[in-house]
RNA sequence: GGCGAUGUAGCUCAGCCUGGUUAGAGCGAGGGAUUCAUAAACCCUAGGUCACAGGUUCAAAUCCUGUCAUCGCCA
């Protein structure tokens, strides 16, 4: 077994916006990933955490009249409580608040600033005084230079910015993009990346000076470093990288560069471009690859603010107290939005696929295979004597294929490919049992170590199966595991799918993994 | 407005690059048979102008052009 350090990280999210299954769906496919590279015996970090400076924070906190603090604590406490809702494995919950997180921050800043890649600069625009906030030349133009909330003229004003240097990049981003093609995914989401780049690079503003609520540049505290490069350095002040003499450099400074990072389609410039320009300029090497998701719809609308019809944590709850937890994370796995288009999150769509899926493929084949020991083997393990039991299935060859077919999917972050390659071995199982029709063999006394050897090959097949899933639907691995004996996970995850690991005499009680849910 | 996609059975999509039997899969729906099982698994059925209009070709869902619709990125 090859053993090797794997690091995955989400964004960190707005303490701004409210939980919904934005969130939810990030981490939870993030850590299907984790889980899953950690029974492969692999050593995973896996990081998330909240984003909690910035004017809207700011804004938020005076009018409820708390601190920015308190507000951040309150609102990241929420995020937090999440992860124990859905079951997430984080190994870190970063906070940009954090003194480890705002000091290394300021750290690198200082050294870009002495390398040159931050430097001062002037900003000139058309000013909204009224919004605090600056036009761009054709928005201005497209507005008749007046502010569309007052009405006022647009003030033509000057402001002194700290700028990162994302121009000088230019060359070395786009042989990074030719050189990596796997570097950000999916394809559709790299080209339009490269599109963009081809239109030319400009700096990029890194501090503000019209809020406080944030990480002082060094030597100029009256600007505010602004949320790209305060969010983004996240992913590697959590490692310590920016402090080498920090307990968390000592222990997770190996962890970089990541294995993939995984973020909404909405936040990909930020991560294709300007992250990896930061990371060369900080002579890092580059993380293997940035997975862009798209948006979940709900009932086939666009969600928003202005409609109000995010799901939120609420309706989730709803979701996994009906249907188990395991269930929303099979759902969100199989069905979302991986590839370059939307996905629907509907109640029928949730409903049928539970149904599919879950009760009439993996729990009806789990409970007529167990059921069947429990009348013709005592409920003990029966023992496979090797002969051909009919039925045509290359037992040993077809699992081995379906586990490195799983695997491979999961390392290239096809959650729902690597699903796929285990439920199709429990599909497997289900014609078995129909082509060698064991329950008609049972009732001959002289064939009962035929039907012993197709049980045996059912319930090794299932157990295989329940390996690869145990990742996606913990709990219910975890319930199969204790109702036939299957003992704790290896860490060992290929060795483990080795056909013939099952004992012969191990109990194997029914089990009803899950339960059809009626819809009402 | 610029760039890029997508538009195939009720739903989700494959096929299109490398044109050629009656256009496929899964799910849903309808029917059948059966009982080991969570009324599940299994078998049969779906007659869909392959967005629309032209063109190339002996032959186009598959290549070319235009139109419409939807979507993404940018301005």
């Amino acid at each position: 077994m090859t053993t090797s350090k794997r690091y995955i990280t989400t964004p960190i999210y707005y303490v701004n916006d409210r939980p919904h299954i934005g969130h939810v769906y990030t981490t939870t496919i993030c850590d299907v990933w984790a889980r899953f590279q950690r029974l492969a015996g692999h050593d995973v970090f896996f990081l998330t955490g909240t984003d909690e400076h910035g004017q809207k924070v700011e804004q938020s906190a005076e009018a409820r009249g708390v601190t920015p603090q308190a507000l951040a604590d309150e609102n990241s406490a929420e995020f937090r409580r999440i992860m124990g809702m859905f079951n997430l494995t984080n190994d870190e919950f970063i906070r940009t608040t954090d003194p480890r997180h705002e000091q290394q921050v300021q750290s690198v800043v200082k050294r870009l600033m002495d390398s040159g890649d931050v430097y001062l600069g002037t900003f000139e625009g058309w000013y909204d005084a009224g919004q605090e906030e600056y036009y761009t030349e054709n928005k201005a133009r497209e507005v008749e230079y007046r502010s569309p909330i007052s009405g006022k003229p647009l003030e033509r004003a000057t402001e002194e910015n700290y700028y990162f240097k994302l121009s000088a990049y230019e060359d070395r981003l786009k042989s990074m993009f030719d050189q990596n093609p796997d570097l950000v995914r999916p394809d559709a989401r790299r080209n339009e990346v490269l599109g963009r780049l081809r239109e030319g690079l400009m700096d990029v503003p890194i501090s503000r000076t019209n809020f406080k609520w944030g990480i002082g540049v060094p030597d100029a505290p009256e600007h505010v470093i602004y949320v790209w490069i305060d969010a983004l350095l996240n992913y590697i002040t959590a490692l310590g990288l920016a402090d080498k003499d920090s307990d968390w450099y000592a222990e997770r400074q190996e962890y970089w560069p990541a294995s993939i990072q995984v973020l909404g389609k909405e936040i990909l410039w930020f991560h294709a471009v300007i992250w990896p320009a930061i990371l060369m300029a900080l002579e890092l090497p580059l993380p293997s690859c940035i997975y862009a998701h798209s948006f979940w719809i709900s009932e086939g609308q666009k969600m928003s603010k202005s409609l109000g019809n995010f799901i939120d944590l609420e309706q989730l709850q709803n979701y996994t107290d009906t249907y188990g937890s395991d269930a929303l994370r099979y759902f969100l796995s199989t069905q979302g939005p991986l590839g370059a288009t939307d996905s629907d999150f509907s109640k029928s769509q949730f409903h049928e696929t539970y149904t599919t899926d879950l009760v009439n493929t993996l729990g009806n084949c789990a409970s007529r295979t167990s059921a069947m020991i429990g009348k013709y083997c005592d409920g003990l393990c029966p023992t496979d004597t090797g002969e051909c039991a009919g039925g045509g299935v290359e037992w040993v060859e077809f699992t081995t294929s379906q586990v490195e077919t799983s695997m491979a999917a999961m390392d290239q972050f096809d959650l729902a490919g690597s699903i796929n390659a285990a439920m199709a071995i429990v599909r497997r199982v289900d014609a078995f049992i129909n082509d060698t029709e064991p329950f008609k063999l049972a009732k001959d006394p002289a064939a009962s170590a035929t039907v012993g050897n197709i049980l045996y090959r059912c319930a090794e097949a299932i157990r295989i199966a329940a390996c690869l899933l145990e990742a996606t639907m913990p709990q219910k691995i975890q319930e199969l595991r204790d109702a036939w004996h299957l003992g704790e996970a290896t860490g060992d995850l290929r060795t483990e799918c080795h056909w013939g690991r099952l004992e012969a005499g191990t109990a194997i009680d029914k089990v009803a993994l899950f339960p059809r849910v009626d819809v009402s």
